[in-house]
DNA sequence: CTGTTAGCGCATTCAT
DNA sequence: ATGAATGCGCTAACAG
């Protein structure tokens, strides 16, 4: 037990306290070499006695290592992002890694000062969560510093990437409608030049176009819109979809804040969900189920997708083998979507 | 411009392309002294040429000063503490510091652990944004680090906190419920033994209670109901709630989280928001502009928060004089209130 | 297995 | 104003 936390106990003091050398102290705390069992415990016990703390800045200085893991985000408070953040913590638990945020705003230049900032601090290794870094640029980062990318494009880094199956969901989803009677489906999308960051979309488009196809139905591109994911975006495109005259008793929604904006533009013009026209949206934001009626939509594992960046990040840094999967988004059905009559 | 990202490049290197002391570069970069113009600009060049990146550990470790602020979340993905750690990152921009972020996931062990990761780190000061750790606690750490307190409960450190008049946004809120016609006013709290980590919800309690007294309303004590802030226990509080036989025409939740569970038990019942109950939550949840109805809520300033902390976190740390305002919330209001017939 | 010796890159006296 | 010297606390060869 100790009594100050006025830290001023080095490496030196304990190697004293213990009758060792430094170096066998530093020895017993990274356990980089075999210890005599009887000085292990008398420097475990200065340890303890003195609640020594080594200093990370030194400890950084003379290995090279920082031991920290930067993680670049763009959507604090976003509830899908939360989720890949908070399984990124729980990964880097009992590794020895620490992490260091920063938010990119999804704006390119901050998102650039941002890494610029985490790779002046040595970090170890990069997750870099969404982001609209230019892959050009993340090439010139990699080779002072390993990466992964979550949530984000990726054609060029597959191999250090966190992937999920988005045209299976909206495959599954938009089966789902047809499964339950619907043919004339609308589907919210973005557009493709600013889908540089998120070809996850484009997934979910193909996935769409896919189950129509499978199911015989022929695309109708009047019922393709476009939005921007945000919740405002979905409204317009609804209000778009009104205006031609090509009906539709289905929405789908390539996420759930345009899911939530395209509801209230029905709402607002007098249709019904699910009674006169049925959504789905993409996500599971965690206000889906508490909405009227309860939102249907694709849950993607974001918790587990975070695991899965720590993990492999720490393998790339000690250059093991990688073996990313490929995670599969699970149809979440609730009452926004109702049988044709 | 440069080309390779491989950064050897130390103080010394740019010290000989400019023909001067290793201690004068370290002036220049530090300005903490007069050097002679021509050294200077040779200083510049060299670093610019050089592409030269000072390595922190070292700067760190020789000076004693971490030039980071260490940040406590237990909410990652949570709009409102986005909100603010958004504040924060931006109030910290441009200062020199950097931020280092850990989520306690409101779970004390965690929070705890958390913390001495940062303590170990060395950061020169520490922002809690919630969170549970003990007022005891919270004072051995003041003895080695200044710290900042948001959103969260605060009688010991008033002085170190950023702080919201919960009380107004509360009184205004169930004020102009009574301006619409509405006596018979529920209000969803929380109950006073978890109310630790959350005065605010405390104060939002008596801001109702005196907003119905200063209109001369009896206040029932069965329309007061509790939940802990998630979606699902205001389900459960409205269910309580029409168990009753007192009968109410609109409700008050201390947070939009219980208002939108208690607008879908309202919904499961068959009473429509607001034609049957109006309702007002708190908060301003970033998809209340985008429930059916738009949801009637207090709006606290959180990015403004954020940045008030970060600002008063470096003031504290150069030791200048706090004035932290009381920030006041906003009542924003949208279709889930009705004029009562 | 363990102690000794050098740095890691920079800030900071101390002289000049 | 500026250079030389010293040390921040720790790790990593190098001997033994």
């Amino acid at each position: 037990m100790d009594e100050q936390g006025n830290n001023k106990v080095t490496i030196l003091d304990i190697a004293k306290k213990a009758n060792v050398s430094p170096s066998t102290v530093s020895r017993v705390l990274r356990g980089t070499a075999r210890v005599n069992q009887s000085k292990h415990e008398a420097v475990i016990e200065a340890i303890e006695e003195l609640d020594y703390r080594p200093n990370v800045f030194a400890q950084s200085l003379a290995s090279g290592q920082s031991m920290t893991i930067g993680i670049v985000t763009q959507n604090l408070g976003d509830p899908f992002y939360g989720g890949i953040l908070l399984g990124i913590l729980q990964g880097l638990e009992n590794t020895g890694y620490s992490s260091i945020f920063a938010d990119g705003r999804w704006q390119l230049a901050v998102e650039e000062r941002t890494v610029e900032m985490l790779l002046d601090r040595r970090v170890d290794g990069l997750i870099l969560v969404g982001g609209l870094i230019a892959d050009v640029h993340l090439q010139k980062i990699a080779v002072q510093t390993p990466f992964i990318l979550v949530a984000r494009a990726t054609e060029k880094f597959k191999e250090q990437s966190i992937r999920v199956n988005n045209f299976k969901g909206a495959y599954d989803a938009t089966q789902y409608l047809i499964d339950m009677g619907h043919r004339n489906i609308a589907h919210i999308t973005t557009p493709a030049s600013s889908r540089v960051a998120s070809d996850d979309v484009t997934q979910r488009l193909l996935g769409y176009k896919q189950a129509l196809s499978d199911a015989g139905i022929a695309l109708m591109p009047e019922l393709v819109v476009e939005g921007n994911l945000l919740q405002q975006s979905g409204i317009l495109a609804v209000e778009r979809l009104l205006m031609q005259k090509r009906p539709f008793s289905a929405i789908f929604a390539a996420n759930d804040n345009m899911a939530f904006g395209a509801r209230l533009a029905l709402h607002r013009r007098g249709f019904r969900v699910p009674d006169d026209v049925s959504l789905i949206g993409f996500d599971d934001h965690y206000s889906a189920a508490y909405t009227i009626p309860p939102l249907t939509t694709v849950r993607q594992p974001a918790v587990e997708l975070g695991e899965t960046a720590a993990a492999t990040m720490i393998d790339l840094i000690n250059k093991k083998a990688l073996n990313i999967p490929l995670f599969e988004p699970e149809l979440i059905i609730r009452e926004s979507v109702a049988l044709l009559k």
